[in-house]
RNA sequence: GGGCGUAUAGCUCAGCUGGGAGAGCAUCUGCCUUACAAGCAGAGGGUCAUAGGUUCGAGCCCUAUUACGCCCACCA
């Protein structure tokens, strides 16, 4: 007895072990082989702060289908991993776990002794999300793993950060920028979330400060910022001020008075006209200020606190303070009206606390001249989206694009290489610590207290990973990369900034595809959150189905760029495959003799062992192939054209969709059905050859499946005959490193094609009697078969299967129907009508019903084909094959309706109607 | 304010360059047929959101409308 597969298709007792025999052989290694073409992913590293979670499994099984199915074709592919220092998230953790472990804030213990606790912190912890991956079954290359702190990103960090700076692209100045007070640091725009929430407008007066003037009424969403006014606003063509403008007013319950001015910024149709400028506090009145050169005083502090510009309402939070003094200004009369109003919020992507936009010294990348090419590579098709729409978000990002502040106010990160000459002041940035200042000499230096947006270093990963700014072989051969994948929520925080800096550091797009995912959501289509508390945990989805049904449920029946839901009975029916697949291989396996020696002979055509892979039409001649092996051959290199294509076009799910097909519908319900009776038969040469075909196919099967199910397809291929595959050569030889099938023109079989699908036809239709009939399937019944010439020919090759499939003992083949006897039920496909004497058993009541239904669909055909056929437009211009295929579809239906109402007059007189 | 997406069977979704509407699940009927009940066989079920248009021909292209969703936006 050979060994076979266990009895009941159960993911835990191989998974791990098969994980553990890849890496053991170094299957996810990619070296540098100029024999080979390079193929490389950049995996997006995900935070180490972070769990595995959905969005991480979608992504990561689509860069390991594309990882694995380039691997099969040849090229030495690369998915690099790794994980990022996540500067905000991290220093969050680690400050709360100091809080909570020693009732110490970071501040007690210092810069140093607070990074050790974090990179403590990270060696604990930090690998958990690239365990977790294993799971999945990712097919990285581990010993390549990088982390966006290390030594090597951190070296890359600097000198990107020197070769800009030197540029004059990025500089230091005091700039309004968004600071989120929770946090205790500034961010990026594209860090802060713009969110719609109801808010007030209250309209204030501001009294005229001197003879003659007038008093102004302003509104403003933000009463608290009133103590940094500095001037009243308004259009220089508006009429209603004109004779204020130069003219001062006092700010409500202080003694401080303003000037109004004349700026293009106010908008005479919005509120009153007149506009509060509070330059410290709101970017349009920071360019309203810079404009008109005013003074830019700070009534909020870093904390969100109020300072000593709101006077008695120093110290108390912003918005604290807002309720007092406008409950103040109001019983002093100051208050006109309100209006409930809605009102656009920023807020922190992390936190969700409500953006105070601050001034402050802050250092900034200059995008207008780096933003050009990644703009260029786009239009000119250096760079594509999949699918398209999203380069409109791309370009749109780019062309509106703001100078990027990447300083921030954490320990946690890579440390701005910018230092301070405490005796001349002289600014020194530099990829190695200076030890003294160019200018004066001075060793009296200081570092910038800052570290790097954590998006700064990320940017810098398909090179830096690949040992840039040395010129690595790595970085010769694998750069640029081939596809980026990602999902749309981080194309503005990573993706734009990859592209630009990888046309500044390595003047070359870091990729030439972005492959855009959705989100995955819970089944009721909403995101998956901590706060919601419905996100659900790959890991125990792996274990309770395996990791190969959760990988087969994320990449099938998903539309590129669209979300999708996490539905349990689609990871079900994943999993059901995954059990078809194992019983159909227990199956072959089991009926399998002692092969070496047959399969060796038999496959002796290729000599390298690629059997059916080979293409070479001889390889069948030496068989005795009939119908149904030549029709399987036909299908699965169908598939391979089918499947490959829509990889090429990163067409996953319909790519798996096919080999789903190719498993279930053609080999599982046809192939092995047909071949059941040959292979418990008296003829051993034609028994090796069923299981020939049977485990070549098998094998093929598995092969264009193992990039989505990776761990059963390598389990079974294990239990393959070795002679079939490279292993009775190469004992390392694994499906992970298969050949991937090709099409071949030598094994597509039309005609077998043909033939064998009319049988099926036949079969189907014998079968929907039985079931109209309430005939047993285990009833043996006769049938009685007419056809004519050609179609005559054709069913007969088909009388075994018919028998076999249809549980038909016996077929009279007739040309003439008056032989027919009566009590029958009958069928009409193509060509051919089908009778079945059931003796007692014909129901005349239900074929009537039948016929009488079919018939109808048949007059529809009919009528509709005969519409388009009548139509000269469609005959002057359709095209000729299209026009030909109408007009044997009228012949076919035709023929068949006419069979069906002759059918159907004599059943009418059985029933009386 | 600007941009984008979605609308197809009871549910979740496919449908590649326009050429006779598909899958999975659910439902109904019959089967423990020696790989598989996580299965087998059969069946029912859709005015492809609405209204126009282009075309010989539209689920697919164009215009408008409706509903839901997403993104961007300096937001008095």
């Amino acid at each position: 007895m050979e060994k076979n597969l266990a009895k009941t298709y159960n993911p835990k007792d191989f998974e791990d072990r098969i994980y553990e025999m890849w890496e053991e052989k170094g299957a996810f290694k990619a070296e540098v082989d100029h024999d080979k073409k390079p193929f490389t992913i950049v995996m997006p590293p995900p935070n180490i702060t972070g769990q595995l979670h959905m969005g991480h499994a979608l992504d990561q099984t689509l860069q390991d289908v594309l990882t694995r199915w380039k691997r099969m074709q040849g090229y030495s592919a690369l998915w690099l991993p790794g994980s990022d220092h996540a500067s905000i998230a991290t220093e969050v953790k680690v400050v709360e776990k100091i809080r909570n472990e020693e009732g110490l804030e970071k501040e007690d213990l210092g810069r140093e002794e607070f990074l050790k606790r974090a990179w403590a912190w990270k060696e604990e912890y930090g690998g958990r999300i690239t365990r977790q991956c294993r799971k999945l079954g990712d097919s990285c290359d581990w010993s390549r793993e990088r982390f966006t702190m290390d030594e090597g990103c951190n070296k890359a960090v600097r000198h990107f950060f020197v070769k800009l700076y030197e540029k004059g692209l990025i500089y230091k100045g005091n700039r309004l920028i968004n600071w989120c007070p929770e946090c205790g640091t500034s961010l990026s725009d594209a860090e802060v979330e713009h969110e719609d929430k109801n808010g007030m407008y209250w309209y204030f007066r501001y009294p005229a400060a001197e003879e003659g003037g007038q008093d102004m009424v302003v509104a403003t969403s933000r009463p608290e910022t009133m103590f940094a006014d500095v001037a009243i606003a308004v259009h220089p063509d508006d009429e209603r001020y004109k004779d204020m403008v130069g003219k001062k007013v006092r700010i409500p319950l202080g003694d401080r008075e303003i000037p109004v001015i004349a700026d293009t910024y106010p908008d005479p149709e919005k509120g009153t006209g007149a506009v509060k400028i509070t330059p410290a506090h709101d970017p349009n009145d920071f360019e309203v200020g810079q404009r008109a050169g005013l003074d830019m005083p700070v009534c909020i502090d870093f904390d969100a606190k109020m300072t000593a510009m709101a006077g008695k309402y120093e110290g108390m939070d912003r918005y604290e303070c807002r309720k007092q003094w406008v409950a103040d200004l109001e019983a002093a009369g100051y208050l006109v009206k309100t209006e409930e109003k809605v009102i656009p919020s920023g807020e922190c992507y992390r936190c969700h606390t409500v953006i105070e936009p601050m001034l402050s010294d802050q250092w900034f990348v200059k995008m207008e001249d780096l933003a050009k090419p990644a703009i260029e590579a786009a239009k000119n098709g250096d760079l594509t989206h999949v699918p398209e729409r999203f380069e409109k978000t791309y370009l749109h990002w780019l062309e509106e694009i703001r100078d990027w502040c990447i300083s921030r106010q954490l320990w946690w990160g890579h440390r701005i290489p910018a230092w301070y000459c405490e005796d001349c002041g002289e600014i020194i940035v530099a990829t190695e610590d200076p030890t003294e200042c160019t200018k004066c000499g001075s060793k009296n230096l200081r570092q910038d207290e800052d570290v790097l947006d954590t998006w700064f270093s990320s940017a810098l990963w398909p090179f830096s990973t690949l040992g840039w700014p040395e010129k690595t072989p790595e970085l010769e051969y694998f750069y640029p990369t081939d596809v980026l994948v990602t999902g749309y929520d981080i194309i503005f925080f990573w993706v734009v900034r990859m592209v630009f800096s990888g046309f500044e550091a390595m003047e070359e797009c870091p990729f030439h595809h972005v492959y855009v995912h959705g989100l995955v959501r819970d089944a009721q289509g909403r995101k998956m959150s901590k706060s919601l508390g419905n996100g659900i945990d790959p890991l125990e989805i792996i274990d309770q189905y395996g990791a190969d049904a959760l990988r087969f449920m994320l990449t099938t029946g998903i539309t590129p760029g669209n979300d999708m839901r996490f539905k349990e009975d689609k990871l079900e029916s994943a999993r059901n495959f995954a059990n078809k697949l194992w019983n159909a291989s227990r199956f072959v396996i089991m009926n399998l003799q002692d092969e070496e020696g047959n399969f060796r002979e038999m496959a002796k055509c290729c000599s390298d062992c690629c059997g059916m892979a080979c293409g070479d039409t001889t390889n069948f001649e030496n068989f005795a192939l009939r119908d149904e092996d030549k029709w399987i051959i036909s299908r699965v290199n169908d598939a391979a054209e089918y499947v490959t294509k829509a990889l090429e076009r990163y067409d996953l799910a319909l790519a798996g969709q096919r080999v789903y097909e190719l498993i279930w519908n053609e080999y599982c319900d046809w192939y092995i059905e047909l071949v059941k009776k040959r292979l418990w038969g008296d003829d051993e040469e034609d028994k090796k050859v069923v299981r020939f075909v049977l485990v070549m196919v098998l094998k093929n099967m598995l092969e264009m499946l193992h990039p989505f199910m990776p761990f059963i397809t390598e389990e079974i291929w294990s239990f393959l005959p070795h002679s079939i595959c490279e292993r009775e050569n190469n004992p390392d030889c694994f499906l992970i490193k298969a050949q991937w099938p090709e099409y071949s023109e030598n094994r597509h079989f039309a005609a077998e094609e043909e033939r064998l699908e009319l049988a099926m036809e036949a079969i189907r239709a014998i079968r929907n009697i039985r079931a109209e009939a309430d005939a047993a399937p285990s009833k043996k019944l006769t049938a009685v078969i007419f056809a004519e010439g050609e179609k005559m020919e054709s069913i007969q090759a088909g009388e075994r299967y018919i028998k076999d499939l249809a549980n038909i003992t016996d077929i009279q083949f007739v040309t003439d129907k008056s032989g027919v006897p009566e009590e029958v039920m009958s069928a009409v496909i193509n060509g051919v009508e089908i009778f079945i004497p059931l003796d007692d058993l014909v129901d005349f009541n239900a074929e009537f019903d039948r016929l009488t239904k079919e018939k109808k669909k048949l007059e529809g055909e009919v009528a509709r084909v005969k519409g388009k056929l009548s139509n000269q437009g469609f005959l002057a211009k359709a095209p000729e094959k299209v026009v030909n295929e109408e007009k044997e579809k009228q012949a076919k239906y035709e023929d068949m309706l006419a069979k069906v109402e002759e059918r159907l007059a004599m059943v009418a007189k059985k029933v009386n109607k």
